[in-house]
DNA sequence: TGTTTGACAGACTAGTTGGTTTGTTATTAA
DNA sequence: TTAATAACAAACCAACTAGTCTGTCAAACA
């Protein structure tokens, strides 16, 4: 894509850093896939207002229409360039830097649970949201949040295979399944915080959640 | 409300079965509520048009403004009058008709992966897809949401506990926090079911909430 | 230094959307 | 039978919304 070579162009001669204030595209560009972010994570995509994302930003509708064709293909940045780098940094990247499979989950557990503000409280997950808004409206960004998924649920599969390698988890069970389970779960859970909008729900499900983690243990 | 008065007034009566072509209040308000219902679980109340559902019903501006002071009151109706109901039906009904926890818990998610036809499977759990829509972005919408989980909450922790009386369930958990991991597990499958557009997450991780539950036993 | 071009600003438009208003007809109570 | 009213039909409206178009200005380039 254009707009990924005109980024890594700018990168690399990386004068822009110091203009803060004045002209500079790719922070432009950012702001806009930021603000449209937040946006989508309140309001989901349909709720979401190209006029709101100017208005948060203070930038006009040239500045939006120069960098993006459609609010769909906005909609489609957000995915590939926000809402999966989030994904890797909060669940994917700490699921591969675990040791043992069984006491890293728990831990990485009881972390997204203390991690959970009273903000992300009632806006859930950003990829289960989506997910749920648009898988059955439109296909461009079904494929694109499905990939995530994918992605998501082989790195935590492979966590728990090498965890049998090691015999930290029990070699019967079937590490596609469990991995689709785990996520489908912490998702359900989240999902019923947004809308008790405190974390007893987590608390009260996660207790279980633990309990079916120990399970697991060779 | 005077629309309940009026609804039980000509069902009493029921003088209407048999004029399904000319005037008939309750049957063209219904048929506002079920076409909605449909919009709304396909593309989410933001998604849901006015004009849409007067198309697909064959009414008017007219009809509609009779029945409902605004869409807001439509939502409002659909999850009291159609949505609540069909929850019950579904989910919370079966539970109070099991006699043992555990063997019925087991059998009621089998029915309900066969009874995920094509259609389903892309369009979610009304109740799930409206929670995760709504909650952050309307109060009304939310309270009336959060009423419908409390309900199936209390019917599993009460089969649960029902369990545990009979020593068909371990004694050492506790019923409130197994039915908010089972309820928030099974939204969650369905879930990933949407974006993936086929039973197989419900399968794989479904076999895995097999175990889950089978551990369950006393 | 002049010129081209990328990065916007902002007025404008066409189509949509929830909602209003006025009029009409079937039903019902008197 | 008739007057009143419930149950609509349908034109109309104001606000909104994605997208366009023309113009401007700063920076890079020749």
């Amino acid at each position: 894509m254009t707009v990924d070579v005109n980024k890594i162009a700018c990168d690399t001669i990386d004068k822009s850093a110091d203009k803060l204030s004045t002209r500079n595209a790719d922070v432009t560009r950012q702001k806009i896939l930021d603000t449209a972010f937040e946006e989508i994570l309140l309001k989901g995509y349909q709720g979401l207002r190209v006029d709101g994302v100017l208005k948060k930003t203070g930038l006009t509708k040239g500045a939006f229409y120069h960098h993006f064709v459609s609010k769909k293909e906005l909609g489609h940045a957000v995915i590939d360039e926000v809402l999966r780098p989030w994904i890797y940094e909060r669940w994917i990247t700490p699921l591969q830097n675990i040791d043992h499979s069984i006491d890293g989950l728990i831990e990485l557990l009881k972390e997204a649970r203390d991690e959970m503000t009273a903000c992300e409280l009632h806006t859930g997950c950003p990829l289960n949201n989506l997910t749920q808004e648009m898988s059955p409206l439109d296909e461009s960004f079904r494929t694109r949040i499905v990939a995530i998924w994918d992605e998501w649920h082989q790195a935590l599969a492979e966590l728990l295979e090498r965890g049998q390698r090691l015999e930290q988890v029990k070699s019967s069970l079937k590490p596609k399944n469990v991995a689709r389970f785990l996520i489908a779960t912490m998702e359900g859970i989240i999902g019923q915080c947004k809308c008790y909008m405190s974390d007893e729900a987590f608390y009260d499900a996660g207790e279980c959640l633990q309990d079916y983690l120990e399970s697991l243990r060779a």
